[in-house]
DNA sequence: CTCCTTACTGACTTATAAGTAAGTCACTTT
DNA sequence: AAAGTGACTTACTTATAAGTCAGTAAGGAG
């Protein structure tokens, strides 16, 4: 059996990307990726050592995605709104059609039951995500486009935390809160 | 062994309420209620039938102690400042004290691995909570406290997922990010 | 004094978890 | 042709999960 050579690897990766962000560390075992895949939990062990290695691969994912979603935006010389639109479409994309939280959700909430590895690579995504957001906060403000009388970081932090929020209540009340949630962003900027 | 009659259970509820709340429905077991307690895992199940059902003992405890926090300040004919200072000091103390986050962002992300009752009754309070800070806020428009040009709805739920995300970022940033994004509602309300 | 209820314990079952060790087999590489 | 190598499978181990059930000690009610 030679599929392509990492379409298997790269399969258990978006499967365990899914379960991962829809169900959390705790919520998914070894046997929700290999049983619908029709492959032997022992073959996922091949490809990633351990859960801790598979989760940390998908939150490496997550960051390169990220990434690559809105270093294009930079390079285009996008305007600070035009970012946040990307990164709010980012956002809105995940909650609606992929049904899934930020990673940064599912470690926080099992945090203490977490192996280190996992924790620390999901504190310097949220470090280097709050940075990015803070850039673009002040890039609007110079550009004059947004409007906040607060310090550029406290501003990010006050948006990426809604955003956050924002995934758990489309769960519980439905998904029409998050247009909902992501315009009075847009308010709260003076848009 | 006869301690005052419902000690047992209030202390089972009580380390369950710390570990749901801290953990996730998935992130802790009957063991870690018992062997700190000294009793066995069959004395929960004499208190409470299935896991189930004691942690939706759980969410029904948050929402009568959200009741009375909230109820009391309403009777006191506060302003809807101080009914909102009343619920952000609450939810304060619950992340910077009791470092456990809100139930709703426990079940939201876990549920699709939950029994029915539990995401009931989160709906449900969910909803509730929804409503009740609805009302502080258009009561808060019409006094003249809060500033907004949206659907009260819109803002309490925008302030609410805002405060949930509060809790995630604080777990992954340090616990000075709570005081910055709810000064940031403050401000947002025109505070 | 006996019976009933409360509040458990001890011993168990069944299911599932992550992880491992050894073997298999198609496909290079030499 | 022989010796790897990549990508698995089969069969297993060890740990832990929730939940069950029969038994029991202590205290009140009649």
């Amino acid at each position: 059996m030679t599929t392509p050579r990492t379409s298997t690897r790269e399969h258990i990766l978006k499967r365990a990307t899914m379960l991962f962000q829809g169900r959390g560390y705790n919520g998914f075992s070894f046997k929700d990726i290999s049983t619908p895949m029709g492959i032997r939990n022992a073959a996922i062990h091949y490809h990633f050592s351990t859960k801790a290695d598979l989760c940390s691969a998908v939150i490496e994912r997550y960051r390169d995605l990220l990434k690559s979603e809105t270093g294009d935006f930079m390079k285009h010389g996008g305007s600070a709104r035009f970012q946040l639109e990307a990164y709010l479409a980012f956002i809105r994309h995940e909650i609606l059609d992929a049904h899934c939280m930020c990673p940064l959700t599912n470690v926080a909430v099992a945090m203490d039951t977490l192996p280190d590895e996992i924790r620390a690579r999901a504190t310097t995504l949220s470090r280097d995500l709050l940075a990015y957001l803070t850039r673009v906060m002040e890039l609007g403000r110079e550009q004059g486009e947004f409007e906040f009388n607060c310090a550029a970081e406290q501003k990010a932090l006050s948006v990426k935390a809604t955003l956050q929020g924002a995934g758990q209540l489309a769960r519980l009340m439905g998904p029409q809160v998050v247009d909902q949630v992501i315009d009075q962003i847009r308010c709260d900027l003076g848009l």
